[in-house]
DNA sequence: GCACACTGTGTGCGCCATACGCAGACCATA
DNA sequence: TATGGTCTGCGTATGGCGCACACAGTGTGC
């Protein structure tokens, strides 16, 4: 069973002690480094060779670190979650919405996550850490394994798909952001026009109506709609 | 008012007649080759020059056509997915799975769709025709046109996340598939120990509970799931 | 003390998106 | 029918990217 090396780097997994030069940086320094760059610029601003000349290194250095851009990917998500919320709370529910926001506020925090290339399912401490915590969340539930797994997939990508519709807020100024919903407010009306989509029309006729843009509110009543779902799932399994 | 232009000529607005040579190909033209190579080789078997060569083409010649690359995707996206699906079905729920499994055939048939980067929300006429479709399968509901359309964003993110996990089946050979799945339980097993994460080594005790790779059975389960959360919210309603 | 694995580096390849300028084709108008 | 202006398709070029590879120096375990 050999694991691809940024695994066994993030996991701690120390070999044998080995002759030649001491590495000069650790996996941590490399996270910040591209971390910061992805805060500032996007992902799009990262690159191996601005990555390491951040940290004063040539870009095949880098190399000796992590075996490919998809490894720097790994370890900049390592780096950018903080280790798995506490979730307080008596019922399944506070927890699961207290894990819900964390994991938002996250995204929040670097909305470049959702432009990472999802290829693996997650192996790394951190991610695995969240789900642990999601799973346990469920802890007072009958569901079983399988099901509670489901619930968290579809709380993961409730909580990445309504991040998607908001994402301008936190990559924009207000202007910006409020000039690119108006603008697409405007050319939704242009082209779904009452006669061919009668109903997308019909939402943009009632001004306050058809909000395209999710605020706190609306991620709360989203979320209200997949807890409830859930519960039904629960009833079904206790009656 | 003005569209970008890739919108103009996916929605046929046609300027005036103008002087010049006539154009030698049509966007279907360009979105039937670029859909061509994506499904042979996944979205990273996209590039101009490609494209332009499939066609016959140089690569600067494509520029006449689509502004970006992003306007390529976008009308990538427009010939992949097919026109909305007609919904048959009494209630809402027989409508909205159908409309469900409908994208999540879309996505079978081009798996490419999921690494496509989303910057924009929709405005072409595929994709509005889809969502048009979804928010009249509501009709007979007492939902709301801003509530219709959160849970389409919730439909959409739920077919896109499962199918997210179960895409290596659709892109690998069955023997490759499998290979992967035992091997990313193993890697599971491994790292996910009792003492350190109880929960995700209680699922993997079970052999055949933690099933990570979803069916045809956890996609349906699953969409129960996300329909009773929205039956929920239906009930709320009318209460 | 010494062999050798490992570190950081320089060079370079092939690919990418795309800016720019040019020659010729074609339509609207005179 | 002549002509002006504009659009098409193309060639060239630029700056960036990820990464392969060979090399020199370094420090550990024997």
């Amino acid at each position: 069973m050999e694991l691809p090396r940024v695994l066994e780097q993030l996991w701690g997994i120390e070999g044998p002690a080995r002759p030649g030069p001491k590495p000069t940086f650790q996996l941590s320094d490399i996270g910040a480094a591209a971390v910061e760059l992805a805060d500032a610029g996007g992902l799009a601003a990262v690159s191996m060779s601005k990555v390491a000349a951040a940290l004063g290194f040539t870009t095949m250095s880098l190399y000796r670190y992590v075996d490919s851009k998809d490894d720097l990917y790994t370890v900049m998500l390592e780096y950018a979650f903080g280790d798995a919320p506490a979730l307080p709370g008596d019922t399944w529910r506070e927890r699961i919405v207290a894990w819900s926001e964390a994991f938002r506020d996250a995204l929040r925090a670097h909305p470049w996550i959702l432009q990472v290339p999802i290829t693996d399912p997650p192996l790394s401490p951190r991610q695995l850490s969240w789900l642990e915590a999601g799973l346990l969340a469920f802890h007072d539930t009958p569901l079983g394994a399988t099901e509670k797994l489901s619930a968290m997939l579809l709380l993961n990508v409730y909580v990445r798909g309504v991040f998607q519709m908001t994402v301008h807020q936190f990559t924009e100024t207000p202007e910006e952001s409020a000039a690119a919903t108006q603008r697409y407010t405007d050319r939704l009306r242009l082209l779904a026009t009452e006669d061919r989509f009668p109903a997308i029309a019909g939402g943009l006729r009632q001004p306050e109506d058809f909000d395209v843009d999710f605020d706190a509110d609306g991620f709360a009543d989203g979320l209200e709609t997949v807890l409830d779902g859930i519960q039904a799932r629960i009833d079904k399994k206790q009656r």
